[in-house]
RNA sequence: GGGCGCAUAGCUCAGCGGUAGAGCACUACCUUGACAUGGUAGGGGUCACAGGUUCAAUCCCUGUUGCGCCCA
């Protein structure tokens, strides 16, 4: 078998992958009796197809997973997919759209089936998606948040929360979003800098003719609902009106003046007008002076009168009733425009400023976000978060970098009422059943609420289930154990749980991280994973966030048919380093695949030179040099490697691969094994092909984790084993050779002095073309044997004819290089100019002798030597003697030359 | 306003209390029989600024500036 001229990973990427999955190469071994390792896939969102973001959370996740493995670890990577409630709804309210049907026509459970029959359809493109990427998930175990045992698991969470009293309903404000009409969480809130107005209006005082209180406001429109005015108790410009009350215009309600330190007197005009069903700040002064709270704006913000239609007063000349009523049905933008217009009519306008705040947007639609009193069920995330908060501070979970533990402590410590139903069709439906009174029984199923109501009524009663379903996250809170077949004791439960390390971003501390915590801690008695690796975001080159608005994202399905998945996958490891976020180019892959073309020409190579596995090879016997060191460098490789996978450090994994495979495979001993390969010296050329063999199969291992496909398409090639065997290889370990240290001398003498004829040579303009000898003035009796025994491959690398120790004078025109204790000796007559290697020698000993003198200075202190650590003044001393070498050396050199 | 992070070569980033590194880009040379998706050599840095600790600071501490992110 002949390898190609070069790698083709469409085929073989799909070729593998087909042939992984039929193994079941994937599977987790629950009989096996290794050890297990397990990860947790986040969820993808149903209706999401691959973006960067998932290539490098997935990437990472499947290197740690592959590396595991080899380790000989069972490993579990639990695949699934979460259902997104508002997401997917969204996706199939449009596709009725277009067929001009509305989900309430459709009715709810049509509506339903509807969906489902869309995720049987599409909902699988993301983990096809996953599929290209060579993410070894094991995908028979695939769970969906909805799937009946994990459905089943949120109503055992609801109905036992509920029992405990961690689950209830509240009558209190939360964000809506007008436009799907349901409660969202704060958490997908984001506040936008938008320009406005603040506009000005007065407010008669009642019983004190023509004294009036002027309030400022963002929100004219709201003041329909105004309870109050609040100014500081601290204020003297209003302490005397504390206690009054004023006529609201447009309604012609009193409502009272009070004193509390919400209000800012630097702010406008130090009063506020107190709107409690309609702001935050609002409701919570609302509660402290128990004032009613009026709501006039309904599910779609649109303005509503029925709670403050009864109370409507005609005052001449400051309500009107009719225009109050002209109102209802209007939005909250054209409704503010009314108000505003019929209060400077009226002359309470006092005057408007342009004026920068913050408003709430939906972070998904984008919605002006609307405070809305309405009753919603909420979960006690005040009481789960103790457990854990300390879960983290005992250490049981260790978040990498560590630094990220902050910002889970600081939304923990300050953690609201989680409020997890929505007005939604598509999620978990709230097992919660009411009777004709509204009273409530929370129950498994239906059958049970009925049995509630039976013993509560003392007869049969008709129960209506709620309407609404659960917060997404409320299900995925439960993912790691859900997954698992919990409530039910499962085996896998038992050995998987909990599990080892969660990877994902920053974005998804508060949203997922910190439910899982706390709903193992609760349910499970022990955390959800040990480890929480927090990588970066994913950037374009030029550090933008990736958006869809910008139009700067990169597909990674079109990088993986441009460049292959190892090329992508290797370029994410690279890129990853800790804290960091990681700025990815097609350039950078483009530029990493010139590294598996590396890898697949070296093998290349190797094969032609009859380089096959061998089974029975033990790198302990090697007897050559150039054998013993490269075993030594892989051996370091081997560790490095090993350390930094160990501490999520994915960029020092791949670049010391990449170091290896290149600066010292590539560059070096597969340079000096060519002449051992062309020579007749049988018994050192097979040592060298099985060393080759036996490199090469470390590379291959080490490398699998992050390019599982090109290396395993070698290994087979090679014969090391059957196709898609590697990903079940052992990883390799360190070698311990009795005496690594002269063969790693030997070969870095040879590598320097190769190293410094091509750049004397290169400097002095010699063409490669041309050959010429080399001779060693001063070397000792080893380095002499040395430069023998290598001639063949300085020849070839250093352009060099012949080399041998100097006899006699040096000859006129030559060029002359320190290495070590010897100089090397080029005669070039004729070829060099002998006052451009004048220079040279001298630039070389001015650096020298500045080096020399930076040495002795320091020798030369004192304290230095007093009080710096022993070794490191010896080092010193070895360094000046060295260094004093080179100048003399140097010297004699320039001497000769003159 | 509170918190966090970053600042090192033209760019992207490693690094470390003891002689400043890589990749890319750049320059010159080389189509030598694995690889031009390659090889060889080279230029390029007051390690943001100011103090302090230390025999020694790019690294540790404090402050300043600039940039980014999170929370309010």
């Amino acid at each position: 078998m002949m390898l190609n001229k070069t790698f083709e990973p469409a085929e073989t990427e799909k070729r593998l992958y087909a042939l992984w999955e039929s193994q079941r190469a994937f599977s987790a071994q629950p009989e096996s009796g290794k050890k297990p390792f397990t990860i947790m896939i986040p969820p993808p969102n149903v209706t999401g197809t691959l973006h960067m973001g998932h290539a490098l959370t997935m990437t990472l996740q499947d290197t740690l997973v592959r590396w595991k493995r080899m380790l000989g670890f069972d490993t579990l990577w639990q695949p699934g997919t979460d259902h997104a409630g508002i997401a997917t709804q969204m996706v199939v309210e449009r596709a009725l759209t277009k067929e001009n049907v509305t989900r309430q026509e459709l009715g709810r459970d049509a509506f339903t089936k509807r969906v489902w029959q869309w995720k049987e359809e599409s909902g699988g493109e993301i983990t096809r998606q996953l599929r290209r990427l060579g993410a070894s998930l094991d995908w028979p175990r695939e769970r969906f948040t909805m799937d009946e045992g994990l459905s089943k698991a949120v109503r055992e969470v609801f109905v036992t929360l509920y029992q405990e009293g961690l689950i209830y309903r509240d009558r209190r404000l939360v964000n809506w979003d007008p436009v799907f009409r349901s409660a969202i969480s704060d958490l997908e809130v984001e506040s936008k800098d938008v320009s406005g107005s603040l506009w000005y209006i007065r407010y008669p005082i009642d019983g004190m003719d023509d004294a009036s209180i002027t309030v400022a406001t963002t929100r004219p429109e709201t003041m329909l609902g105004d309870v109050a005015v609040a100014v500081n108790p601290d204020d003297e410009r209003y302490s005397r009106l504390i206690g009054k009350s004023v006529r609201l215009p447009l309604t012609g309600r009193l409502i009272p003046i009070v004193a509390d330190s919400y209000s800012d007197p630097e702010k406008g005009t130090g009063a506020v007008k107190i709107t409690p069903a309609h702001d935050f700040n609002d409701f919570e002064v609302g509660r402290r002076h128990n004032l009613p709270m009026l709501s006039v704006l309904d599910e779609e913000a649109r303005i509503t009168l029925d709670d403050v239609q009864g109370e409507l007063v005609a005052v001449e000349g400051v309500a009107y009733p009719e225009f109050v009523k002209s109102l209802g049905g209007l939005s909250r933008e054209d409704a503010r425009k009314a108000v505003v217009s019929e209060l400077e009519a009226l002359g309470y306008l006092e005057k408007i400023e342009p004026h920068r705040h913050q408003v709430p947007h939906a972070e998904r639609g984008g919605a002006v976000i609307e405070p809305r009193l309405t009753t919603q069920w909420y979960c006690d995330a005040g009481k789960l978060a103790g457990p854990a908060v300390e879960a983290v501070t005992s250490g049981k979970i260790t978040f990498v970098p560590k630094q990220w533990e902050n910002t889970f402590f600081a939304w923990m410590r300050d953690i609201q009422p989680w409020c997890i139903s929505r007005q939604l069709w598509w999620g978990h439906r709230i097992p919660a059943w009411y009777g004709p009174d509204g009273h409530v029984f929370v129950a498994h199923d239906e059958e049970d609420a009925q049995q509630q109501a039976e013993k509560h009524y003392g007869k049969l009663e008709q129960l209506t289930q709620d309407e609404d379903v659960l917060d997404t996250w409320f299900s995925s809170g439960l993912w790691p154990f859900s997954t698992l077949g919990w409530p039910d004791k499962t085996p896998e439960l038992d050995r998987y749980y909990p599990t080892d390390v969660l990877v994902t971003g920053f974005d998804i501390i508060f949203f997922w991280v910190a439910r899982m915590v706390m709903m193992g801690q609760h349910f499970m008695k022990d955390v959800p994973f040990r480890h929480v690796f927090i990588h970066g975001l994913v950037r374009d080159e030029r550090g933008q966030k990736m958006s869809k608005s910008k139009g700067n994202g990169i597909d990674p399905l079109e990088l993986i048919d441009a460049y292959g998945a190892d090329a992508m996958r290797f370029t994410i490891c690279a890129l990853t380093g800790i804290g960091r976020d990681v700025k990815l180019g097609r350039k950078k892959v483009e530029d990493y695949r010139a590294f598996v073309t590396k890898i697949w020409n070296a093998a290349r190579f190797c094969e032609m030179n009859g380089v096959k596995a061998q089974q029975d090879f033990d790198p302990t016997t090697v007897k050559s040099a150039l054998g013993r060191w490269i075993i030594g460098e892989a051996s370091v490789a081997i560790q490095e490697a090993t350390n930094a996978l160990e501490v999520y450090r994915f960029d020092d994994y791949a670049l010391t691969c990449y170091r290896f495979v290149w600066n010292r495979f590539c560059d070096w001993f597969l340079e000096f094994a060519k002449p051992v390969f062309a020579s007749s010296n049988t018994e050192e050329s097979a040592e060298i092909r099985g060393v080759a063999a036996y490199i090469l199969g470390v590379i291959l291992r080490l490398l699998q984790p992050v390019m599982p496909f090109v290396t395993d398409d070698l290994w087979h090639a090679f014969g090391y084993g059957p196709e898609g065997s590697l990903i079940n290889e052992t990883w390799p370990t360190p070698v311990n050779l009795a005496d690594a240290s002269s063969a790693r001398s030997e070969c870095d003498q040879i590598i320097r002095l190769i190293s410094e004829i091509r750049a004397v040579r290169s400097e002095m303009n010699v063409p490669p073309s041309q050959m010429a000898p080399v001779f060693l003035k001063d070397a000792t009796p080893e380095t002499v044997a040395r430069a023998e025994n290598w001639k063949e491959a300085i020849g070839r690398m250093a352009r060099v004819s012949h080399i041998a120790a100097l006899e006699g004078d040096v000859p006129r025109g030559s060029a002359q290089v320190v290495v070590d204790e010897a100089t090397v000796i080029i005669p070039l007559e004729g070829l060099i100019d002998i006052q451009a290697e004048q220079d040279r020698l001298k630039k070389d000993l001015a650096k020298a002798e500045d080096e020399v003198s930076k040495t002795e200075k320091k020798l030369s202190n004192e304290n230095f030597v007093a009080r710096a650590k022993p070794e490191i003044v010896q080092e010193m001393h070895e360094r000046l003697t060295a260094q004093q070498g080179e100048c003399q050396r140097l010297k004699a050199a320039l001497a000769r030359i003159g």
